[in-house]
DNA sequence: TGCTTCACTTGCATCATGCAAGCATTCCGG
DNA sequence: CCGGAATGCTTGCATGATGCAAGTGAAGCA
């Protein structure tokens, strides 16, 4: 049997795993958060091995996360974000900072990210409830949207229209 | 050879890989967001094999994010989230975010949220900066944390202690 | 022109995935 | 108390992914 394709869900967080969700596909964005647009450095910065690179970048070229970008020489070239790519980029600061609460060692962070502008550590707001706390997963309300359907309908319950009369 | 075990690495994005990045790993804890807490329902809102779920599960377990929960009759259980898993959310919610932005079909997301207190809909606010606007990649400069090996002072230059005098 | 650099590809062994059937234990109705 | 149902998995197997190590083709450069 074949691998469940998650980019036919129709759920959009499914769709997304089936790029972000590829073994190393997280961490190749990183690199490319960070700076890294060649093939080799890809490739040194990560330990990965270059035929598993290389099915990565392809199928992030493929999502429209990067793209190929030729380099003056002509038939060289780097990997940059697309627009796409760039705007995974709070995604990743919000993955970043749980990872750093709890999967740091006593050592501390790796890397730590600041406003270039400004010399000012990143801050990752998260979302707050209506008290102002950090919002939790028993403070929200799950609901159909326009997209979902008969399943997802019985799963949640009224479209938010009907909720509220 | 085996596979790579991200949880050998010492930058922590990498190390949360090591269970999140397993195939389904993502889409289980959506469900534990999303309230799902017993496995046939993981099996039935996931539409995943039991082996994987089991597999998924312990994973999750394992890492600190869910605990199994015994139920009154005793024997079964569910799954719950800690304040680990919780801790997730934010992050979710981020990754939500950018995928309904660029995963969804043209019929719009598949659910909504919103704060069930107010019924307003949940917001996911994105690291901004100086000027105010959505911090981007290059707005950003990457720095030796305390944790930082040689490999990674090399590649990221000097300490911020360093850089401000 | 020949060596180096770059961006991969290839063959192969090992491991992950997922189907479908099945198992062990507990629960529950008659 | 017994048999069927429910629950939470496990098992065997075929297929696909992963990653090592070596290698390739084209472009760059002295």
């Amino acid at each position: 049997m074949g691998r469940t394709d998650f980019g036919r869900m129709r759920c959009p967080v499914a769709r997304s795993m089936a790029v972000l969700g590829e073994r190393w596909a997280m961490l190749v964005l990183r690199e490319a958060f960070y700076g890294t647009t060649r093939f080799d450095a890809f490739e040194r910065n990560l330990g990965i091995a270059p035929n598993i690179l290389a099915a990565r970048l392809r199928d992030l070229v493929e999502h429209g996360l990067l793209q190929k970008a030729p380099l003056p020489e002509g038939a060289r070239h780097e990997y940059r974000l697309t627009e796409k790519g760039r705007d995974f980029f709070p995604a990743y600061l919000a993955l970043k900072a749980w990872a750093d609460r709890w999967m740091t060692g006593p050592e501390g962070p790796l890397v730590l990210l600041e406003d270039a502008a400004t010399g000012r550590p990143v801050e990752v707001p998260v979302p707050l409830s209506a008290t102002g706390r950090p919002l939790r997963p028993e403070d929200v309300r799950v609901l159909p949207g326009p997209g979902a359907g008969r399943a997802t309908r019985a799963r949640f319950g009224g479209s938010p229209d009907a909720a509220h009369g």
